[in-house]
DNA sequence: CGGTAGGGATAGGGTTCT
DNA sequence: TAGAACCCTATCCCTACC
């Protein structure tokens, strides 16, 4: 039984991000020589930079697949006004139906490309606001999260038109200079990221 | 579609205490793969053996500290934040190497895995020492675990003689001024605590 | 030995069932 | 509501291979 448990802090992370981008994947020993990291990852090892680098990518690859999970669960507790602490904004919401995101082969009447209604097309902007509060809800993640993940989860999610990146840049931009949304610049971050507020 | 539920036996309960004091907490794949004890816990997991354990560590400080917990969360509603950084109990070290710490392979006789004949009257003073490390690590108290918790973890977990609560004291005693524990303090308790230290 | 990649085990937080 | 059993996965450990 080594440490307990070290959980990763978000400097760390963001460090580690920054030091991979510095100096590329498996040059973990570099990294942590790296003055410009080494006293935010002091307390790591190569080998523990090595375990959160993977950790990371699988999260980052598996990206929404647990927000079925959520939604399946959201859908049980049947009390209804439970609104506990600050839950910003809507409190989870079901994009697209349970059973549809799933590959649904078998799609009666053949092909039909079109058989998928959900594009966006038909998503008003507030729509579209919604399915970003609902990404940065269900990503969870405890600094809120980058375009990157927002985009990913999106098109994980959903029927996406070519645009939807530029659509939402634009979204979040207004949604945090007018709305929920809060920005969050970190010092080892090379991106900003968005969270929402109550 | 998950198992029915499989609960413990007092058998399994047993060899799981026993192969806890053979090969110390954390321990369970070997556990598992001790042939004392494999064939009693033939259809469980490590996890499961994990836990176990901790269910049975629950309910021995709840049986000890029930009342001060409760205190404290009335007095405190506001749930502890996050501590990461330098988590005070968090480094808590390693109070006997894993490899050395594994008891003389000499088990006493008894083969049948569900027979903890644990009696201290034959434990070393070293085992007890580690008794009572486990404990303290077991119990989880943020601020160290006093005499009585300790007692009490230790008569719920293991068979004890009559005179376990004097040795413990001692022992206490003893690895508080040369070992790796440490007394508390403090300010509005009226006993001291113990805790372990790297 | 020092370093990295992978596989596997453990620790803790959550969830489900009773 | 609580307790026991079980699940999820971040973190940590071990080993093979340079």
């Amino acid at each position: 039984m080594g440490a307990p448990k070290q959980k990763w802090t978000p400097e760390e992370e963001a460090a580690l991000k920054a030091g991979v981008l510095k100096h590329g994947t498996g040059k973990w020993r570099t990294i942590l020589s790296d003055p410009q990291f080494s006293s935010v990852l002091k307390s790591r090892s190569n080998v523990d930079l090595k375990d959160k680098w993977r950790n990371i990518s699988v999260t980052a690859l598996w990206g929404s697949r647990k927000k079925a999970k959520l939604a399946l669960r959201k859908t049980l507790p049947a009390p209804p006004k439970q609104d506990h602490t600050n839950n910003t904004t809507s409190l989870s919401i079901v994009p697209l139906a349970n059973g549809q995101e799933r590959t649904n082969p078998t799609s009666p009447g053949g092909s039909g490309a079109g058989s998928l209604q959900t594009h966006a097309s038909k998503r008003s902007i507030t729509s579209l606001d919604r399915i970003i509060l609902e990404a940065i809800t269900n990503l969870k993640e405890p600094r809120g999260s980058d375009r990157t993940s927002i985009f990913m989860y999106i098109e994980e999610n959903f029927k996406t038109p070519p645009n939807m990146k530029r659509n939402v840049a634009v979204r979040l931009k207004h949604l945090s200079s007018n709305g929920p949304l809060v920005k969050i610049k970190h010092k080892y971050r090379f991106s900003t990221n968005f969270t929402s507020v109550g």
